[in-house]
DNA sequence: AGAATAAGTGGGGTGGCACCCCGGTTAACC
DNA sequence: GGTTAACCGGGGTGCCACCCCACTTATTCT
């Protein structure tokens, strides 16, 4: 790749970031190219659509939920870990502006990082499972579809989202309070 | 209101739901004008945007989505009458092409069709908890907004949106099975 | 250093969209 | 049949995603 493609790169994700924190997953691709400073056909042609510059603009993000799942798997209370990690995922969720959709998009599009919170969750859910937990009908989709569900319908309402997904929990472990 | 106006709107009302049927919540107005043989002006001028449009698609969809809570008003298991009303409401979402996202918007909007589908199963969830079966700390809105989120990240599927909602009423109702 | 070349760029075009203005039309009422 | 107020829709505005292609520039080779 050449310098200064890469330049730009980091030009338009960075504007994008900007632009997108502050108007929704749904900006205006001219817009961030704008800001960027560039014409709005170099950005088509680097990410040739929404999904993959959301992807990039969401890159750290998704990583970090990924290192919180890498941590929490030694936890000794599986359920416990699981909890804490979902909690994390919606609380992160309603606060980062336009991860939700953005998230909503990635999956209906079959895409990387969707892949990569799927393997993180499914290590806490299985051993939550094993343990006993948590019930061996449940699997890792439903959680995140539901844990999607609850965040894109909670608006930026933190607080509510965090009380759905404990309904929610309470169901998924019957066993607990 | 003028007959030709009458009439009007009658063709735009048949074209949005045909149009809706096909391409979703998302369709162009203007597709739907040119399906009605009015021009798009005509359509703007009587429902001045697409919330408007969508609600009067849905309207008999969610007149019977109530009448269906006001039958299952007199059940003698309050907690599955509620079961049955909320399999019905996502059942339904699932099926209709559309009625998901318009529910969504009409609810941003603070629209009249989501007060009548609140009342109606405001009705139901009271009965359940009077009788014991639901704590007090769960209520209609959070339902109802947990049955949007289950609908729209299930898309079409109606066994998983189905499957889903179960997840969540074992967490609702924890002395049941 | 300078030439050759492959990679990258963005002005400007296309087609589609929501939404609106206003001159012409028509139903409704006397 | 005439008057009037309601209604209509062609065509305009400004925005959007997405793309073509003549031009520029980083890189590489000698």
């Amino acid at each position: 790749m050449r310098a200064d493609a890469r330049r730009n790169r980091d030009l338009m994700v960075a504007a994008a970031a900007e632009v997108v924190a502050e108007q929704g997953a749904e900006a205006s691709l001219e817009e961030i190219a704008r800001r960027a400073g560039v014409g709005s056909a170099t950005l088509h042609r680097h990410f040739g659509g929404r999904v993959a510059l959301l992807e990039a603009v969401f890159e750290s993000s998704i990583a970090g939920v990924c290192a919180r799942a890498e941590e929490l798997r030694d936890h000794p209370e599986p359920l416990r870990a699981l909890t804490i990690w979902l909690h994390g995922m919606v609380d992160h969720i309603a606060t980062v502006h336009g991860l939700g959709p953005a998230l909503v998009m990635s999956a209906e599009h079959g895409s990387q990082c969707h892949v990569r919170i799927r393997s993180a969750g499914r290590l806490l859910l299985e051993r939550a499972q094993e343990d006993g937990s948590v019930p061996a009908d449940v699997d890792i989709s439903d959680l995140l579809t539901l844990v999607n569900g609850i965040a894109l319908a909670s608006g930026q309402d933190a607080g509510r989202a965090g009380h759905l997904l404990d309904l929610v929990i309470r169901g998924i472990a019957p066993a607990q309070a």
